[in-house]
This record gives C-alpha cells, structure tokens and sequence, in this order.
DNA sequence: CTAGGGTTAG
C-alpha cells in the first residue's frame, strides 16, 4: 500500500510536465516510464487500463500511445520480449514511436528472434512507415543477427543513406557465413561508391582475403591502407600480420610487424598464433616469453592461445608451465582458459589432469563437455565418453556438431553399431547437422561394419568433400569390399581429384584382393604425381606390398624411403614377422633402435600380433620383453591377448593359463578368450571348463563362449554336456551360428538384424524356388500344420540354421564346405531343405545340432534320416 | 583485429 502510494505521488509529479515527444526526450520518457509503471517489481502487474485514470490530465488519445511505446520500451529494457511482443501486437491500430520499433528490432536481433522481428517489420510496413536509414539500419541488424543475411541485404540495397557501418556489417555478416566473395564485391561497390573505409572495413577485407586465399588482392590493399593513411592504424596493421600469416608468408607479416611503432597486446597474439600455425612453435614460445614482465600485459588470449600451442604440438611439461603461471595470473578461473587446458592435457594424453580440470571448473559449457569427450574418443575410452555424453544431456547442457562428431568417434571406435544407430536418432530428431557430422556418420557406419548405412547417409550427404569420399572408400577397403572401393574410386574422380589419404584408403583393398597390379598401378600414379614424400602413403604402400605377399618389393620400397617414421618401421617389422622371418625382424629392430627411434604401444600391438599369427614364440617375447623392460611400456589388454594367443597357438596352454593370471590388469573376456580358442584348437576340455567359467562370470550375456565351449564339448562328443550347455541358451530358441574368418555369426530364429538379412532372403527365396520347381516342397509338413504352403516355406527361410547357412553362401567362397552350428534339435523341413541346397549349389554343408552331425552333400545326409 | 572443442589415413 505504501508503494501504491508512493507510485501515485510520483506520477502526479511527473505527468504535469507532459514530456510525451519521446524521440526528443529520451531520457525523461524513460524516468516517467520507470517510475509511473514499474516502480518496483512488486508492482509490475498493474495493468495498462489502470493508468489512465492516473493520468488524467492527459488526452486520451496521445497518452494511450506514450503508454504503449513507455511500456513496450520498458519491457525491452527489461528484455522481456514475450510481453513486448504481445503489447506490440495489442497496439497494432496506432502507429508506435520510430524509437520504440528500433528497441523492438533490437531486443529481436539480440534474442536471435526471427519469427518475431520478422512480425515488427511487417507492422511497420502495414503502418506505412517510411523505412529511414536509422530504421533501415535496425531492420538490416535484425535480419543480420537472426540469420537471415539474404533479407537484411535486399533492406540494405533500398536504404538511400547508407553509411560506413551498415556496410561494414553486411561485409562482416558475409565472412562469417563464408561468402568472401560478397564481401570483397561489397567492398568493391563500396568504395566506387565514394565510400572511405575504416579500419573495421580493412580488418573485415583482410580476413576475406585470408580466407579465400587471394595473395595478390592481399597486397593491393595493402597499399590502399598506406595511401588512405590507416597504416599506423594499429587494428588495421594487425589485421594486416594475420592476413600474411594466414596466407603462409611469414617473412611479410614479422616485416610489418617490425616496422609497426606501437605493438599491442592484439599484435602480439596474432604474432604467437600466427607462428605457431606456420608451424614456427619456438618462435611463438618466444614472442610469449618476451612478452612477460614487459609492457604489454599478458591477456587471456595470450594463455589461450599458448596452450593451444602446446596442445597441438604435445609438449606436456610446457604446458603444465604454463599452467602454473596462469594459476597465478588467476586465468585459470576463466572457463575459455579451462577449456584450452583440459583439452591441453587430453592431447597431450593425460585425461587424469585433464578430469581434474574438467572437475575443478567452476563453469562449463558445450566446449568443456566435447573437450573431454574428444579426449575419452581419441583415448579410445569409449565408454567413458558415452558416459560423460549422457550426464552432459541429463545436466541439460544441449550437444552441438562438434560433440556428436566426438561421441560418433568413440561409437566407432567401440564397434557399437547399436549405440552409433542411437546417436544417428538423436541428430535426426535435433537437426544437428553439418558435413563433418555425416562423414563422422559414414565412419562410425563403416568401422561398425555397416556399408549399407554408411552408404545411405552419403547417399544423403547432397555436398560431399574429399574426407567424404575418402570415408567410404576406406570403409569398404577395410570391410573387405575392395570391388565397391575401387568402383567409387572411379566415380569419385569425376567431381574431385583424390589426394593422399585417398591413395591410403584405396591401397588396402588392392592388398586384401590380393591385386597385386591394381596397387601397382596406382603406386605408378603416385609416382607421376611426385608426391612420395608423404610418409603416410609411403607406409601404406610398404603395407599393401607384405599383404600381397610381395616382401621383396615391400623391402626395397623400404630401403628407397629416405624419412622413415616410427610406422614405417612397425609396418616393415610386422611384415617380416607376418611372414615368419622373424630373424630379419629383430635385424631391423636393431637397426631402427640405433636411430633413437622407440616403438610405441600400439606398434608393439602390430609387431606381436603378426608374431603370434605366424607362430613366431621366441622372437613374440623378445618383442614383449623389449616392450616391458627397455621401453618401460606397461602392457595393455591388446598385448596380453597376443601373448596369450601366441602361447596357445604353440600348445603352451597351461603356461597362458599362468600368464594370465600373473598379469598386472584385470584379465578381460578376450583374453579368457583367446586362451579358451586355444583349448579348442588343442582339445583341453578340463582347461576349457575352468576358463569359461571365468567368462561367464564376467559376460553371463555373452553368446559367443556359450556356442564356443559347445563347440568343444562336441568335438569331444560330450554330448550331454552339449546339452545341458544348449538348453541354457535363450530360453531354448533356435540359434544357430557359423564362423567365418574368426567371427561367430548368431543367428536366432525369425530375427533380421544381420546386415546381410535382406540379401540372405532373397538368396533363400530363389532357392526355394529352385525347390519348388523340383516337386520337393510338398514334403513340407513339420514346421506349421494348419499354414499354407507359402507360409510354411516363409517360415523355413526364417528358422536360424537357414539364415546361417544363407549366410555362409554368400560369405564363403564356393566350394568351400558350410559348418553350421544349431542349439536345438534341427527341424525336419530344414533338414529336407538342406539336403536339396548341398545337390543344387554343388557343396557340402555340416550341420551340428544338439544331437549330431549332418554331413550333407549331393542330396543326401549322413543320418540317412534318423533325425 | 587475436583466442577454446569435431570428420578421412598404418
């Protein structure tokens, strides 16, 4: 009661004066407003028709307007514009102040609201206000701000007044979309049109023609600054040192540099990022160094930018430095620096530091969360990184292109074809896209294994770029598709020139197709283009050369590349041990050993595992001993699954069962794994049991070790055993399984999730067909009494042991005998199927159901029936 | 005018 009164008082005082012109006197409109409406929050919800009766000494007419603009313009003040919007669209008769639609468009433009301010200006044209250049320039910033660049130009080309800072914007509004070509031709215009740029129009051109690459034009501005006499303009100059620098001549930018008379602390940032991205990092060390205790402070550019040096170069201990001194410097309280350094630390390879970082922030943003989960991707800590991108969900922090292109990376990474498909939903329902989206996408798609996804979002992808095509042919190269690699190779190189990941992409595919002179050829190609220089291509060339079984060439490619990196000494030394000649191998160790050169985690990766796949048991440990004692490399899972491996393959399997539990880390199931593969290869079926039990304990859900003690519970022809095993899977359903090179596929009954489902059913439908044709499909009676014919057969192509047998059809090479594996018993109208496949396609197929085998072949099974 | 996170390659 007391503020009504004291409201009412006020206005008493106020109104008298009748300061209603509002243009003219702003700042008394803004104090009757402030203190007539809303004298305290308190009393916000005194309503438009309460006023008048205040006001009463007022005609009514005028003071209903002064209401509308007081209250509008107060409600932008208050950045309201829900309530302005709706008082707006109230006032919609009189015609509102040309101050109170420009706080309107500003209020629209900062809120990034489109749909709004695209309302404002429709009432200013259907009040028939004349678009001056003050409204047109606010009309222009709205449509600018909200994204909508292409009808802020059409208000700008009709504004007769232009002036130097609406051109600059739309200038500036163009670089940012990437359009520098509109805005060198704005610039163009502009200063034919008599315009004098500032030295906001300089920076804004320099940046275009940084960005677009155009040296020469660079350089003829660069006189037009010294002639229109800017080039002492401290802005312009260092806008002028990051345009030399961004093009690459570094000689240009430090003589500018040392010819400016006064350095701010914006030059000598642009000087540190400039040579830290020529790659000259001690000489941006340097400009830092000089810069402390000197005049120019320090800011936090300065750390941000440092930091990021040492992120992208990996000098761990420069960093923690420099984080010290930014712990004293108080930047470290700066959530743009926190960002920098947790991502400092996770390229660097500490995620540990990078976590406590990450923890000790006091504010996080979208960066912060896909800083940390880029760094779990890259750490190949997949679940760590799906973790962290639930809870930044829950916390209600929304993901943008940069996260889902992380998370996708560690979906690929992982193989999880189910959670990549999970995050696939997630950026269709939220329109997340951009091109490094979808070829994160086709790489997730492709790493899980899925071509056919992958190829449906290129399909999708309507502007593709190099790593698009790059994506895709690599993918299929490593599904073992080299015909569908080389295929779009081919057609890729009618809308762009390959370049040398191309090249790295394309040559495993000749080397899994063994095509020798397919990889010759595009080695020639290389070699016209000159570009053997480029380590990458130069490994993978060594590559594809061991894995066409061409050593020799391999060697001598080998011997001919004067820079060799750390892989291409792993690639040579894995290849000698792939080969069996592990004698060379250890040579060329030696010999990389003398250069200084250390292998790393995952060369030690590459070296054992091709030591224990060609049985080389002596020269596996010298490299797992080189490993642990002289690189002091802890040994990870990888390792100890190719120790264990190795061991196994040399039936040493009482000697991996000791390893194994000696190991430092916990062992996981592939490891348990491989030792019980060993057992099968080794029939131990007393070993066998001990380590799936282990297995069992830690995945009861895992599929895959139920089939493979199964598998050597029946070689053993322990049948019972087989079973008890058996009935225990799924509830009984029907499942049955095949591997092919070293995978199990599981097949269950009536479920379609295999990639390949579509192509097994159309396989199993033609020969159906086949059957049908024959007389044979009359013999169908088990599977459905009651059916029809076509459902019986439906239902035949479901049951899992022809989906698998479908699937070994199209996966192995013909000729080559089918051995699939059923849980249950197999059913009768199957059997009779299976019988008539072996005649019709001309191979053997055994199947192994609870029971016994079948050993199927011309028509004809082994148990003549009795099954 | 400077500054932070993402996609392809062994």
């Amino acid at each position: 009661m007391l503020l009504m009164t004291k409201t009412a008082t006020l206005i008493l005082r106020v109104s008298p004066n009748h300061q209603i012109e509002t243009q003219k006197h702003h700042k008394n409109l803004k104090f009757h407003s402030r203190s007539s409406q809303f004298p305290s929050p308190t009393c916000q919800t005194i309503s438009p028709t309460r006023i008048p009766a205040t006001l009463s000494l007022i005609p009514p007419s005028i003071h209903q307007i002064t209401d509308y603009n007081a209250e509008i313009n107060k409600l932008c003040e208050l950045r309201n514009l829900q309530k302005a919007m709706d008082l707006v669209s109230k006032s919609e008769e009189t015609i509102l102040d040309l101050e109170t639609y420009c706080h309107m468009l500003q209020l629209c433009a900062d809120s990034k609201a489109l749909h709004h301010g695209k309302k404002v200006h429709n009432l200013i044209i259907s009040n028939g206000i004349e678009i001056d250049s003050v409204l047109g320039s606010k009309l222009v910033f709205m449509y600018v701000s909200c994204g909508d660049v292409k009808q802020g130009r059409r208000i700008f080309d009709n504004i007769v007044k232009q002036n130097v800072f609406l051109w600059n914007f739309i200038m500036n509004a163009y670089a940012k979309m990437g359009d520098y070509e509109e805005g060198l031709c704005l610039f163009k215009s502009m200063v034919e049109l008599g315009f004098k740029p500032d030295s906001y129009t300089f920076s804004c051109m320099f940046k275009c023609l940084a960005s677009m690459g155009n040296g020469k034009l660079g350089e003829t501005v660069h006189g037009y600054v010294l002639k229109s006499g800017f080039g002492f303009d401290i802005t312009v100059v260092n806008s002028m040192i990051d345009f030399y620098f961004k093009f690459g001549n570094v000689d240009d930018a430090r003589k500018v540099f040392v010819e400016m008379p006064d350095r701010d602390v914006i030059t000598l940032n642009t000087m540190i990022s400039g040579y830290v991205a020529n790659g000259l990092v001690d000489q941006g060390f340097e400009v830092f160094k000089n810069m402390i205790g000197s005049k120019v402070r320090v800011d936090l550019s300065t750390m941000v930018i440092v930091v990021a040096a040492c992120a992208n170069t990996g000098v761990l201990i420069l960093g923690r430095m420099i984080h010290a001194y930014a712990v004293k410097g108080e930047f470290d309280k700066k959530m743009k620096f926190g960002n920098t350094l947790l991502d400092m630390y996770a390229k660097c390879g500490d995620m540990d530091s990078a976590l406590k970082v990450f923890n000790n922030m006091n504010e996080r943003s979208v960066v912060s969360w896909t800083s940390m989960i880029a760094g779990y991707s890259r750490d190949r800590k997949s679940d760590e990184a799906i973790n962290l991108f639930l809870e930044m969900k829950k916390k209600g922090v929304k993901p943008d292109t940069f996260t889902v292109t992380s998370i996708l990376h560690a979906c690929a990474s992982n193989g999880s074809l189910e959670k990549g498909k999970e995050v696939h939903g997630f950026i269709k329902d939220n329109e997340i896209q951009s091109l490094p989206v979808s070829n994160a996408l086709m790489d997730m798609y492709a790493k899980c294994g899925s071509m056919e996804d992958a190829y449906s979002v290129f399909a999708d992808t309507p502007f593709k770029d190099i790593v698009s095509w790059n994506t895709m042919i690599g993918g299929y190269s490593k599904n073992r598709l080299p015909n569908e690699a080389l295929d779009l190779f081919i057609k890729m190189q009618r809308e762009v020139t390959p370049d040398n990941v191309t090249m790295t992409c394309i040559l495993p595919a000749c080397a899994s197709l063994a095509a020798l002179n397919k990889g010759r050829e595009i080695h020639g190609h290389i070699l016209r283009k000159g570009t053997t220089s480029d380590p990458y291509l130069v490994n993978t060339l060594i590559d594809m050369y061991v894995k066409c079984d061409r050593l020799f060439l391999a060697k001598s490619l080998f011997d001919l590349t004067p820079i060799k990196n750390l892989v291409t000494w792993t690639v040579m030394i894995a290849g000698y041990c792939m080969h069996g000649f592990g004698h060379e191998a250890v040579l060329t160790y030696n010999k990389m050993d003398l250069k200084g050169i250390k292998l790393n985690e995952a060369s030690f990766t590459s070296i054992l595992y091709a030591c224990s796949h060609s049985g080389l048991m002596q020269e596996g440990w010298k490299f797992y001993n080189i490993m642990v004692n002289d690189c002091k490399i802890e040994p990870k899972l990888e390792h100890y699954g190719c120790m264990v491996d190795l061991l196994c393959r040399g039936g040493k399997l009482s000697e991996a069962y000791k390893f194994i539990k000696k190991m430092s880390i916990k062992p996981d199931v592939t490891i348990w794994g491989a030792l019980l593969c060993g057992c099968r290869f080794h029939h131990d079926v007393k070993l066998a049991e001990i380590v799936a039990e282990r297995i069992f304990e830690l995945e009861p859900e895992n599929m895959e070790y139920y089939v493979l003690l199964s598998d050597i519970y029946s070689e053993a022809e322990k049948w019972e055993e087989v079973k008890t095993l058996t009935d225990g899977i799924r509830n009984n359903t029907g499942c049955s399984w095949i591997e092919i090179k070293g995978k199990v596929n599981i097949f269950v009954t009536g479920n379609k999730d295999n990639p390949e489902a579509k192509k097994i059913e159309s396989l199993l439908e033609n020969l159906r067909m086949e059957m049908r044709k024959d007389g044979l499909s009359r013999k169908l009676k088990h599977a459905l009494v009651g059916k029809d014919e076509m459902e019986k057969e439906a239902a035949v192509c479901g049951h899992s042991e022809m989906l698998a047998i479908g699937f070994g059809l199209l996966k192995l090479p013909a000729g080559q005998t089918i051995r699939v594996t059923k849980n249950v018993k197999v059913c009768g109208d199957c059997h009779e199927m299976v019988k008539f496949i072996s005649k019709n396609v001309g191979r053997q197929i055994v199947l192994r159901d609870c029971n016994r085998f079948h050993h199927f072949k011309d028509g004809f099974c082994s148990c003549r029936g009795y099954c």
